[in-house]
DNA sequence: ATTGCAATTGCGAATCATTTGCAATAACAT
DNA sequence: ATGTTATTGCAAATGATTCGCAATTGCAAT
């Protein structure tokens, strides 16, 4: 587990600068719980400096995205449900509930086994796996029976 | 297979009509082998009727998508890269190289069963799973390697 | 065939998230 | 302490998508 010392060095490793604008939104990403779009993190770390610009939360977020420190990721189909998140969550995907916005996680290995074996078969390598599910779960399967029936 | 006459009736089951623009639209979804994104199917409908507007073709594609005759595919994990598709292409998923971007289709039962199986033991329902994959095809590879080295 | 009404279109303007140019500021290697 | 250069804040630009609205048109009923 690494503090702040080595972020602050992979930033310099990468010829980029600590700034309190940069601590500020680090910090909101790692201490949230939650899934925050680049709205909602622009919304809290404003309230903690009421200077920062949306555009530099923008660039922000795109620079730990190109250092692969956080991930983007989607919740719905139509991708209008997004976020950012660490990347050392560990593999797993989301199923949305389209009754109650509910998020659930889904954990399996098959995702990493169907790249497993598609690399063996073709030699290709793989960077990245976006998946994401939507349904109704099973509060809501009847309900939306109701509804389609 | 049903042909336009089934097409019409579902849009008049729908309270819609059908139209010259959307009968253009719906031609060049069905004709084309390639992925095209609302832009790409404007620009090729304009051809044939310069009077179109993109603002037809949006709702157009809106309109099927809410009826389930196509979806809204994502290619790159920035979801960057989009295109529609008519829904009886069946189950597949993709590869795109970040190399050449080629896309290269994968198949898998996998994914289903991730499906089945969560269905199971949490009484959920899927309605969709949205799936791309990210990577460097074997032609790309050791290229990659040369430039991350 | 004609008519009437509601759905649809084309147009331009509005919106929304994201990006960019630039001058001022600030980080950090020396 | 200083100079170089990355970064910031701001405002304006962008690009994709949506919207309001008046004119048009599909189509069901006559």
């Amino acid at each position: 587990m690494e503090g702040k010392n080595s972020l602050e060095s992979q930033l310099k490793a990468a010829g980029r600068r600590m700034t309190p604008q940069r601590r500020l939104i680090l910090s909101i990403l790692d201490e949230t719980g939650d899934h925050l779009d680049a709205e909602e993190v622009y919304r809290r770390a404003k309230k903690l400096n009421s200077k920062l610009n949306i555009a530099t939360v923008y660039r922000t977020l795109g620079i730990l995205k190109e250092m692969d420190l956080i991930e983007q990721r989607y919740f719905a189909r139509d991708h209008s449900v997004e976020y950012y998140e660490s990347v050392n969550k560990g593999e797993h995907y989301h199923f949305t509930c389209l009754g109650c916005r509910k998020i659930i996680e889904v954990e399996t290995p098959k995702i990493l086994q169907v790249q497993q074996e598609f690399s063996a078969l073709t030699g290709a390598k793989f960077t990245h796996a976006c998946v994401c599910f939507e349904g109704y779960c099973s509060n809501c399967v009847s309900e939306e029976e109701n509804l389609t029936l």
